[in-house]
DNA sequence: CGGCAAATCGTACAGCGTACGGACGCGATA
DNA sequence: TATCGCGTCCGTACGCTGTACGATTTGCCG
């Protein structure tokens, strides 16, 4: 059942690289909490300590996991219409921070950023300093930018469910009953209108990202 | 030095109350990490087990003091101007959470909200349905609104350096020096104006603030 | 073959969350 | 007054964690 089976033994030498992509992956299928050095190892048919080797701490390892995240986002394209470039990576960046909800959570204890999350900063920068946001102007906006995504991104993990369909079930199961209605008339009221409309994240993200992209146009033009 | 002194023994009775603010400013004085069930209990004066009587969990623990850094933030003024109430409470949410830097990162973990958040929650509601948005443009006003914040406060935790005096000197010896200025000359620009201009997260939170209160009351207008 | 460096790993230690069961004090009941 | 139940407290123990240390194995070069 564990994934260590891949032939017979651990044949293939242990790497920087491997490590931290079985990390990821073992990150994925059983939460981050149920990562743990010796867990690791095991999966990759060595012993606790080999993975020392490849990685000093338990902290550049996890160190190592994010940066691989933000190595899956696309960086934005370089194009003549600004909005759609940062819209690109926006959207991008969200569904890859969804897809490892651990992420997000691991950034607050984690200070130096790692060589693809310096190369997403520095083009998504260099997309607004071209559209012709002065330096100051470009700094706010992309503060504000990460500010959305990260944020959406803490808020979408923190969720109880994973699916849509868990959405339904979860919202009239357990939301609503946990909610008295005379106490918070207006969330049971938010409430039972997403409950029969749906849920969306990607969509959900997308409006308030457009939001942002206008103010932020309608920012550079008085600049 | 540690705070258990409180006279000679740990007279006061244990209450959970008594307990999660330990714990908190436990959290405040040595980070998250350092928070342990044995030292909390070590600081009240009492055994380990003892805190299990108020607390199920560990993980109770956690929701508790999330919960208590809410209670710290002013709920929005009911008051004629929409965009002044969601300010000044957008404001002072994050001063709680900068104040209570781990906090931000607790979230994600944490699905079950604490009485303090779900008032906040129903109080930002009551305002946007208020100020005149269908509900479904207050839920995503709403989304939009917290995402901001608690992206904000994301990055504002996880930056190496606590004040502004902490930054100009953090700015100059390990950001530049470790910024290739080839490679990331936009990365570079942006820090060299920081470090002559100085960084004030207030003041950048406002900036974003006002820029997203302006395109939500146009897409209230036009609702 | 010898030898050396890199990689691997067994053992051990301190600290963690917490299950379990016992000890204590106190108000209610017989 | 004696007994009981109950809420509170806590000592001990178990399985888990990250990782320091030193011994061992492996692979390569002469």
């Amino acid at each position: 059942m564990s994934a260590e089976a891949e032939g017979a033994g651990g044949q293939e030498p242990l790497s920087k690289e491997r490590v931290l992509r079985r990390a990821l992956a073992l990150a994925d299928a059983a939460g981050i909490e149920a990562l743990s050095m010796r867990k690791l190892a095991r999966e990759l048919g060595a012993g606790a300590m080999s993975l020392y080797h490849h990685v000093r701490d338990k902290e550049e390892l996890l160190d190592g996991m994010v940066d691989l995240v933000f190595a899956e986002i696309a960086l934005p394209e370089a194009q003549a219409d600004w909005q759609a470039a940062v819209r690109g990576w926006a959207l991008s960046a969200r569904a890859a921070l969804a897809r490892h909800s651990w992420a997000i959570g691991l950034m607050e204890s984690r200070t130096a950023s790692g060589p693809a999350t310096l190369r997403h900063r520095e083009a998504l920068m260099e997309v607004l300093r071209r559209a012709g946001f002065p330096v100051r102007r470009a700094i706010h906006a992309n503060w504000l930018l990460d500010s959305y995504l990260y944020g959406f991104a803490l808020q979408e993990a923190s969720l109880p469910f994973a699916g849509a369909e868990d959405f339904a079930g979860m919202t009239e199961a357990v939301f609503l009953p946990q909610l008295s209605a005379t106490d918070y008339p207006c969330l049971t009221e938010a409430a039972t209108v997403l409950l029969q409309e749906g849920y969306d994240p990607a969509a959900e993200f997308a409006y308030g990202l457009d939001l942002i992209l206008d103010a932020l146009e309608r920012d550079r033009r008085l600049a």
